[in-house]
DNA sequence: AAATCCTATTTGTCCTACAAATATAATTTT
DNA sequence: AAAATTATATTTGTAGGACAAATAGGATTT
């Protein structure tokens, strides 16, 4: 077992080669893996490193080990990488857009499969939502009954790891309302042109079970982010810098 | 610091405590981070355990380390970890249909995004892959084709992060081709309905710049997926069976 | 002032040791 | 003989020491 860390380490070494033998070997959720001290010695490398590779492998879900008992691969949730990486303070401006782009068009384009799926109770519970959003004026109890109605709206499509994507883009939007000083603006010149599709706005559409009509009434209701975003990329620029304070 | 392991292992412990620092403290791409024997002595563990924790967020790109400089924050690529997760032999067959979902949302619901971007020569690139795609009617080739035009038409969307998830499920949407049995049934139900939308019927609708048309012809072009979905998620089952051969 | 060398620091790797958990074998009890 | 108990061995999890390689920063020489 030669051919050791060509460029990077040989825990990234070690790592590789342990998946690419999973995706090789077509290894099925159950299967054994060697035991650390067999891959240590299989790769002709130190526990530690071995450990340092299993243990990533671990953290993704990839595979599972318990004393004694040894490892086996497992499945993992595909979004649980994802989740750590989601710290919108460290991703750049761009990246934050490029996911805004990618939750709008999810939205959108889940539309046949919703109105696919959607049952007359699932509309009631969409009634119920707006009626409490309706009660309330609160802007920050806003937040979570946008976050209920689309919720709902993709627990209906069908699709947890959808659900759980765009769950996870929840912060990074709550940041960029927050942080990105020229995002208010659209926000206000959306709002003046009086193109605010609200959620009980979407509901006929629903209910009438009107594909293009619901598309067009979320293309709508998620317009500002278009627009912010279809600006954004003329100017393109970064609004990411360094920082050496002390945080620890 | 005390509050050990409540559950979870020192690793998971540290891991954790390391991302809520850099969340909390706000810290932004090339902040430092103390250095590994700190942070033990910090958290009260070994060096072992904290080497373990960081290099799981070293190969999630959240920090970079270099011999004798230390290590700073970084900005990940976000795709980076989902990548090491998308092996279709471990995922559910429930996993892979929402993968499936996602993406044929996405490419319907970026069709605004693309007709607002999109110029003369994107369409003329477009032509052009079409064409060279009509010429070979090898399978294979088929394969890349229909890679190269999709690949196209989400850079036409200005978006890096979706066009790496897409590009990361092109192997997963080749295994339910290959592997899912049901699905040539629903391949060849869709072709005898005569209902196939190719590349090049998409086209004109780009040079029109007809968004609803647009959608409408690539949700009709991605129609076996819907299908399929929609017919998979009434079954619902699992096709995912544990193995215990040796493949180490 | 510039170039060179030296030293201290930090990550990367290897190793040994032991605790905790537990599967398996051995022993005792019924 | 079967069941329950105990003992043993194995495997992961954690700690800590040692050293190589790289290199930042200071000391020395040119």
């Amino acid at each position: 077992m030669n051919n050791k860390a060509k460029n990077g380490t040989l825990v990234d070494w070690v790592e590789s080669l342990i998946i690419k033998t999973i995706k090789e070997n077509e290894m099925k959720s159950g299967a054994e893996i060697p035991n650390e001290m067999e891959l240590a010695e299989k790769y002709e490398v130190g526990r530690n490193v071995v450990r340092e590779a299993l243990s990533r492998l671990r953290m993704l879900g990839i595979i599972e080990s318990r004393t004694r008992r040894g490892m086996v691969v497992s499945e993992p949730n595909v979004m649980y990488g994802f989740q750590k990486v989601l710290n919108p303070h460290t991703l750049s401006r761009e990246t934050i857009l490029n996911l805004l782009g990618m939750r709008v068009s999810l939205e959108i384009g889940c539309a046949s499969i919703v109105i696919n799926n959607i049952t007359d109770e699932d509309i009631e519970e969409l009634k119920l939502i707006v009626a409490k959003e309706n009660a309330i004026k609160s802007q920050k109890i806003d937040i979570e009954m946008e976050r209920a109605f689309h919720t709902k709206i993709y627990r209906v499509a069908n699709n947890q790891v959808m659900l759980d994507f765009l769950d996870l883009l929840i912060p990074v939007f709550k940041f960029v309302n927050e942080n990105f000083e020229d995002f208010d603006k659209f926000n206000q010149l959306v709002k003046r042109q009086s193109r605010i599709v609200r959620h009980k706005d979407i509901i006929p559409y629903l209910e009438n079970r009107d594909i293009k009509g619901y598309q067009l009434a979320v293309e709508d209701h998620l317009r500002v982010y278009l627009e912010y975003i279809a600006d954004s990329q003329k100017k393109n620029k970064r609004q990411n810098h360094t920082d050496k304070k002390l945080h620890f």
